[in-house]
RNA sequence: GGGCCCAUAGCUCAGCUGGUUAGAGCACCGUGUUGAUAACGCGGGGGUCGGUGGUUCGAGUCCACCUGGGCCCA
């Protein structure tokens, strides 16, 4: 063995198992079991039982799929926040949720079954989309605890649970109860031939002809003027009730013979063409404004039809005058809602006109439905607008118009009754923005935006005609008077609670009203249940009262709300409105929103795209903690990209942290807090140094996380791992680490702050980083990859003031900041005109006045200046008065040490090691 | 089209209430080391702060408009 090797053995270098790479694909899954054995979720608040709660409520996720990358963000933001409040010292019990009900799911199970040809009725499509449910919480659940998402999974809630669905139906009770609860038309789809309300999800787009016609509507005031409405459903004439203009735009009145035209002012000149208006002339023009407020006739019912301002109408095609009929067109219905106009819908459910009393008698029972002959109600309107001379013109219109999925028919938008809620009875919109005050929100112009949503809402539709939902307890006579009652819905909510809400679809009206006592007025009546069901936003929106308030060890109202900024409209609204209701104010105190996940151009992530969207595909090539520490290093309030580049650079400095901490254990293997750790006032001062930064880490790092400034706190911990560690501290200490005495004072003062600061580190990176700074400390307690001493039952590293200001932080301050300036420039043009290479070949000398402050600083610490600079020797000399510091380099005088490396006057013989620097012979005459 | 929001080096982020030549980490280039080595040190280049106009003695920071992008509506 050659002197060089011999001499290297008698060095103290790191030892540690800790490995360089993390291999997470394989080592995450392990430790999570590990952690699953162990019930470390229990054992996170049986620690902290007793103390203050904080109570982060869960917003469910929809069970329609696999964890996209968006929701593992939420869910990785929910975990970080609740690790760093458990560290804290807060109790924080986490039940997460799904959202099971709804149409997605429905629309997607009833396409399968309809592929396998399977014959379903109510119940038991509901059984398939219930499994359909449980099989995505399987598997989402799976991939949420591959985060790392610790979490109460036994309690989890599920709102087709029955004691959830019972507190759908108490909430109802509530509303129904407060009055608030009313019945009214709006137009939905409706398939003829099925005989269903169809959602947006089960139309098709298709190509299609319709007629397109340009009726004119005599002013009432003036028998010479008409008002032009084009259309292309000539059969919603009969629901007419008024024509639309839009405020700003211009209209013109243009005269043909003796008669006078109102139409859009850019569209005079297609109409005339298409009405062949021979010798037009326009005679006056005006704004929409200006003609709003008139009255014009029916063209041929009996009626009067308003004009009304609508800012929708649009100079794009026909005559810039729409024909509204509330009962036949979302637009036209929420125009009618705010002029006063009915929801007229003269179309029953088999689509044909009814009679009533303005119905022209030969359209009584003339079906809308389009057939491969045609639509007999627009031929049968068409031959009326002739007879009556109110059509200018007829073509036909190529368009894409909606159809039902199943029976390929074109639908029709037609007014049905459904269930409302009144939100601005007893003021209850007026009391729900009031109470926002009352909470916060991160960012702040959340309260602004879900105040929007609240202003601008209309009443709130809750009846969907759908089959996998809960259900609307309502019963009716054989006239259609509803029976709601706020007694009755409590009632069947006990029961569904035992049986599910199933149990509305599988009992008869005898058997749910069995056990319940009806008034006189009703007891004789022969009941039908009714076969809407609830919006389910109604659903996730009562989670507060089904989890917070009835689950042991939750409060109400919750201490944070977190979710994407897309739930102002949604969960955070749907959930004010039913506390407010029930318990009369907002079920959160603090709402925190995230962005969305975008691509490396800002732009949102599509399936088209051909980019991985789910959790699962990241976590399996990067790992949880790479994903982790991606979400952390976000500025989560705005957008959040996502790309190739961005992980790269996160897996580099998870790298970077990483071989820190490696560093640090390896530095520690001989290491023993009870015997060789030092008191503060025996550290050296680099050492003491180092725990000043560590602290001041530690403040503003908390101080990241209190503010809910994830992305802060990850800057925070890189700077520091490789301005503080890496590049400074950790550099400066290895020669002390290594060539001394293992038990060198100096040494174990070291040692002594390494693990200080490596336990600090630890904790603070744990809520970010789980795995990592857990297998990290297992290696610290236990030197072995898993250990039952969990990082996660630690506390939360307090700031030590002691750490903190003294003589020896100051005076390191200051000789750091001048090495890392004017040192390091003199080493650097040593070694870039070849004279040396490593730093430790140079000899500084340093001049400044005795005057100097410097000069006192220089001098106190005369003895580590070397160390400190990492060069083998540093003279510092005195100039006169007022001249500046100066310091040049050289190549060191004297030989080098084989074994420090550092060039010393002379070296000395010690037996069996040959020629090493006094320093160093000393240590080697003790090994 | 409407409401809310975002835009600082190749990437992720700082930049408080407007005030000297705009910062950090990563990446990049150069270089040293080979006793943290698929690691670490040192040095360097790189931004007309999305654009235009305005307020001001002075604007990345305030105002207006425009462009691009996101969420939610229509």
């Amino acid at each position: 063995m050659n002197q060089a090797k011999k001499l290297k053995d008698t060095l103290n270098l790191p030892q540690t198992e800790f490995p360089m790479r993390a291999n997470a694909v394989e080592n995450e899954p392990q430790r999570l079991k590990h952690w699953e054995d162990s019930n470390l979720y229990k054992q996170t608040l049986e620690k902290k039982s007793g103390a203050q709660p904080f109570v982060l409520h869960d917003g469910p996720p929809f069970t329609n799929g696999d964890v996209h990358v968006g929701t593992a963000l939420n869910k990785i933001l929910k975990d970080t926040i609740l690790r760093f409040k458990n560290a804290q010292g807060f109790y924080t019990p986490y039940i997460p949720g799904w959202d099971c009900h709804g149409l997605p799911i429905e629309f997607k199970v009833t396409k399968k079954l309809r592929e396998k040809k399977q014959e379903f009725d109510n119940l038991s499509l509901r059984e398939s989309c219930a499994e359909f449910s449980r099989n995505f919480i399987e598997t989402q659940r799976s991939q949420f605890k591959r985060l790392g998402v610790l979490a109460d999974w036994e309690k989890e809630y599920r709102t087709m649970n029955p004691e959830y669905e019972a507190e759908i139906l108490r909430t109802f009770a509530d509303f129904v109860e407060k009055d608030l609860i009313y019945r009214s038309k709006k137009p939905i789809y409706w398939s003829i031939p099925c005989s269903t309300a169809l959602a947006e999800a089960e139309i098709e787009y298709k190509d299609h002809v319709s007629p397109s016609i340009y009726v004119p509507f005599q002013l009432a005031d003036d028998q010479n003027t008409f008002i032009v409405i084009w259309t292309t459903t000539p059969w919603t004439l009969p629901a007419n009730l008024a024509v639309a203009v839009h405020p700003r735009e211009k209209y013109a009145k243009v005269q043909v013979a003796e008669i006078f035209y109102w139409i859009g002012e850019s569209l005079v000149d297609s109409v005339a063409k298409v009405c062949k208006f021979d010798g037009f002339e326009v005679v006056a023009t005006c704004t929409g404004s200006d003609l709003a407020g008139q009255n014009c006739q029916h063209p041929f019912i009996e009626r009067l039809s308003p004009i009304l301002e609508a800012e929708y109408v649009t100079m794009d095609s026909g005559t810039g005058c729409v024909h509204i009929a509330p009962g036949h067109g979302l637009d036209d219905y929420l125009t009618g809602l705010q002029h006063g106009l009915d929801v007229y819908c003269p179309i029953d459910d088999n689509g044909c006109y009814i009679h009533d009393d303005s119905m022209p008698d030969e359209l009584v029972g003339v079906s809308v439905l389009e057939k491969s002959t045609g639509c007999v109600a627009n031929q049968k309107v068409l031959e009326i607008l002739e007879r009556e001379n109110r059509l200018l013109a007829k073509e036909n219109h190529h368009h894409q118009y909606p159809h039902c999925w199943r029976s390929k028919t074109p639908v029709v938008f037609r007014a049905m009754d459904q269930w409302f809620v009144s939100l601005d009875k007893d003021e209850l919109r007026k009391n729900c923005i009031d109470k926002l005050q009352d909470v916060d929100f991160t960012p702040d112009w959340g309260a602004n935006r879900i105040k929007g949503f609240l202003e601008s809402r209309p009443d709130w539709c809750i009846s969907r005609q759908r089959s996998w939902g809960v259900p609307i307890p309502v019963f009716f006579d054989e006239e259609g008077n509803p029976l709601l009652d706020a007694k009755l819905i409590r009632f069947l909510a006990s029961k569904v609670e035992h049986h599910g809400s199933d149990l509305w679809f599988s009992s008869d009206e005898k058997s749910l009203l069995e056990g319940f006592e009806l008034d006189d007025d009703w007891k004789s009546k022969k009941l039908t249940k009714g076969k809407d069901t609830l919006d389910v936003w109604i659903d996730s929106g009562c989670s507060h009262r089904s989890v917070l308030r009835k689950e042991e060890g939750l409060n109400w109202p919750a201490d944070l709300y977190l979710e994407g900024s897309d739930q102002h409209r949604g969960w955070f609204q749907s959930s004010l409105w039913t506390s407010m209701t029930s318990y009369g104010s907002a079920p959160y105190k603090r709402i925190l929103t995230h962005g969305f996940v975008v691509d490396g151009d800002g732009r949102k992530i599509s399936k088209s795209d051909g980019k991985p969207q789910t959790a699962d595909s990241y976590v399996t090539k990067y790992g949880a903690d790479v994903l982790r520490l991606w979400v952390c290093s976000e500025d989560f309030r705005r957008d959040i990209p996502l790309s190739e580049e961005i992980l790269d650079q996160v897996v580099r400095s998870y790298r970077t942290l990483r071989n820190t901490i490696r560093f640090q254990l390896g530095n520690l293997s001989d290491f023993n807090e009870t015997d060789h750790c030092l008191p503060l006032d025996k550290l050296d001062m680099i050492d003491r140094w180092a725990l000043s930064k560590t602290a001041d880490l530690a403040t503003e790092l908390t101080d990241a996380l209190e503010s809910y400034e994830l992305h802060r706190a990850v800057q925070l911990i890189n700077r520091f791992c490789s301005g503080v560690l890496s590049s400074t501290y950790h550099d400066i200490i290895k020669d002390r680490l290594y060539t001394l005495h293992r038990d060198d004072p100096k040494r174990r003062s070291t040692q002594t702050a390494i693990f200080k600061i490596f336990e600090t580190f630890v904790s603070l990176i744990g809520p970010i980083l789980p795995f990592t700074a857990d297998e990290a400390w297992s290696f610290h307690k236990a030197k072995q990859k898993l250990s039952n001493d969990f990082l996660i039952l630690q506390k939360w590293p307090e700031s030590d003031q002691s750490w903190k200001e003294s003589l020896e932080v100051e005076d390191a301050e200051k000789l750091l900041n001048l090495k890392e300036s004017k040192i390091n420039e003199a080493i650097e043009s040593l070694r870039s005109s070849k004279e040396i290479g490593q730093s430790l070949e140079a000899e500084l000398v340093i001049t400044c006045s005795n005057q100097d402050d410097w000069f006192e600083v220089l001098d106190r610490r005369q003895d580590q200046l070397a160390e400190l600079f990492i060069v083998s020797s540093v003279i510092v000399k005195s100039s006169e008065a007022n001249s500046e510091l100066t310091i040049s380099a050289h190549h060191a005088p004297g030989v080098r040490c084989p074994r420090s490396w550092r060039w010393v006057p002379e070296l000395v013989e010690v037996d069996g090691w040959g020629q090493v620097s006094p320093r160093c012979a000393q240590v080697l005459n003790k090994i």
